[in-house]
Formats: structure tokens, C-alpha cells, sequence
DNA sequence: CGAATAACGTTAGTCGCACTAACGTTAGCC
DNA sequence: GGCTAACGTTAGTGCGACTAACGTTATTCG
């Protein structure tokens, strides 16, 4: 049975979403956030829409957690004059540091999923499953 | 660095969970159903909170799906007669055919999940992510 | 030009799965 | 006989993926 059971994914993948979950829990955070702040960090300002096919979440899942970021005065969302369709959203100093802390949380928790495993174990894995979502994005 | 990020296992999982979404929603089922009676029809009739710890379903949640089940006439529920709280479940042979029409599903959809790895790769997947899930089980 | 079409942001709501809290019932232990 | 633990059940929470519908603004094309 050579078969990759899919309930293994599942299964590492909710130990996964598990320890994220503790450790964001911590600082009133939620994935979400992550997903976006680093985002933004690493890419730079877009819109909603760019931001939402950036970060593969839905556009209704994102006003939401937007308004979040906003409230916290993590990201700013001003009207693009170019376009009044849209907003371009951008991060703000408080955001970068956000970005920074829940980053280092994510590295600290990444190495404790990956605790059983050997560096190259860990490389060999991200690389497979790297690979396996590729084509399943590219096929889409 | 050679981090693994753990985005890239949740999107993994996604994927996976929408082909099986997709493959089980045509013939109205749900991961659980499929869970439970794969475990009744390889380890034979248990009790309900065994049953609860065999599919790491929480017994909350098992409840419903059991209802589901034993309402398609998949499962049956009977008093045990030597310990008064519990109920045995057990698979009725209607069950058994179910079991094996979804697990040629989930078949197919593991070999459409792994499609751009090798037969190789893919069992050096399941072994990397047996171990990481063994090892998170164990100190859990 | 004007009308159809498409992209944008927003609101509201569904679904699957993991997980917690609380309750009454039944078993086992000392 | 009383305490504790296990059992099944109901109710509800939270996150993440996903759909439907609406009004607004751009773009394209006859």
C-alpha cells in the first residue's frame, strides 16, 4: 500500500493547526492575521483582491479580518486614486513589528512540529509537499 | 530556513480535504462517516467512547455522525449487556459496502493528491508525516 | 456614446472538523 | 454506601474554506 492516506494530511496538519492555535492564542491572534501581515511585510501594499489571491483567502474572510488588523492600527486601508474600486492596503510600523513577533512564534512552533525530525528529514518534507501543492494550485 | 512553514501543511491539507470534500459531497457523505465505518469494518464492533479514541473523533461529534449512519442503515446500535452505559456499535452488512465504495474513492483521490510524486516520494511522504503525526500523538 | 461585462469591496450565511462544558446515568472502588 | 470515573448525549464555540447576493466603479465593444 504505497497510498498516502489522506487523514495523514489531515491529521499533521490539525497537530499543526493545533500548536498555531495555542501559540497565537496567547497574543490574540488568529491565522489569518499571520497570513496577511507577512504578506503585506514581504510584498508590499495591494489591494483586497491582490492581497486575497496573494494570501488564498476569500475575499469575504478578508473584510473581516481586515477590520481586525485596522482596529488594532496594524494596517491602513486607503483609496487607491488610480482606481476607486479600490483599497490599497498597507502596513503600518506597529503592523511590521506584529508581523515580527508572530513570525518568531511561528518559527518556535514549526520546530516543535518538526521535533521528530532530522534538518534534512525537515527539508525533504517541505520540499515534497511543496511540490504536491504546486501542481494542485497549477491545476486549479 | 529550512523551516517548514506551516502554511505549507494546512494548504496541503486543504487540498486534500477538498478533493475529498468534492469526491465524498456526490454520494453524500463526510469524512467522518468515512472514518468510523473503516475502523468498525477493520477492528470490529467497539463501544462508543472506544470508538471516539480509534478515530480520534471527539464523542460530542461522534454522536451525530453514528445518528447519521445508523439512520442510512450502516450501523447499529445496540445496549451492551454486560455494562449498562454502553452502546456497541457495529456495522450492518449495508455498511460494509458503503465502507468499500467510499474507500475507492478516498482511493482515487490519494492517487489524484500525490500525482506529481513518484510512488517513492510518496511513500517517503506518508513515513515523514507518520512520524511527525507519532510523535505529536505521543506527547500529547 | 451607451450598454453589457467584469472587477471590486462588503454583508451574510453554510459546511466540515476540532474542541469545551455540562448533565444524567451506570460501574467500580474502598 | 459514597466517591470517583466512565459513558452517552446535548449544546455551543472557533477557525478556515467556500457561496450567494448587492451596490459601486472600470473596461470593452457594438
Amino acid at each position: 500500500m504505497d497510498h498516502l492516506p489522506s487523514w495523514l494530511l489531515s491529521q499533521a496538519a490539525a497537530h499543526a493547526h493545533r500548536l498555531v492555535a495555542d501559540g497565537f492564542a496567547g497574543v490574540g491572534a488568529k491565522g489569518y492575521h499571520y497570513r496577511l501581515l507577512s504578506s503585506l511585510d514581504a510584498d508590499g501594499p495591494a489591494s483586497q483582491a491582490a492581497l486575497g489571491r496573494r494570501t488564498r483567502i476569500y475575499l469575504s474572510d478578508l473584510v473581516g479580518a481586515l477590520n481586525e488588523l485596522e482596529a488594532a492600527g496594524y494596517v491602513r486601508r486607503s483609496p487607491d486614486p488610480a482606481d476607486k474600486r479600490r483599497n490599497v492596503v498597507a502596513v503600518t510600523p506597529a503592523g511590521r513589528d506584529r508581523a515580527a513577533e508572530l513570525t518568531e512564534r511561528v518559527t518556535a512552533i514549526q520546530e516543535e512540529l518538526t521535533a521528530a525530525l532530522s534538518p534534512a528529514e525537515t527539508e525533504q518534507l517541505t520540499g515534497l509537499l511543496r511540490r504536491l501543492v504546486a501542481h494542485h494550485d497549477r491545476t486549479e
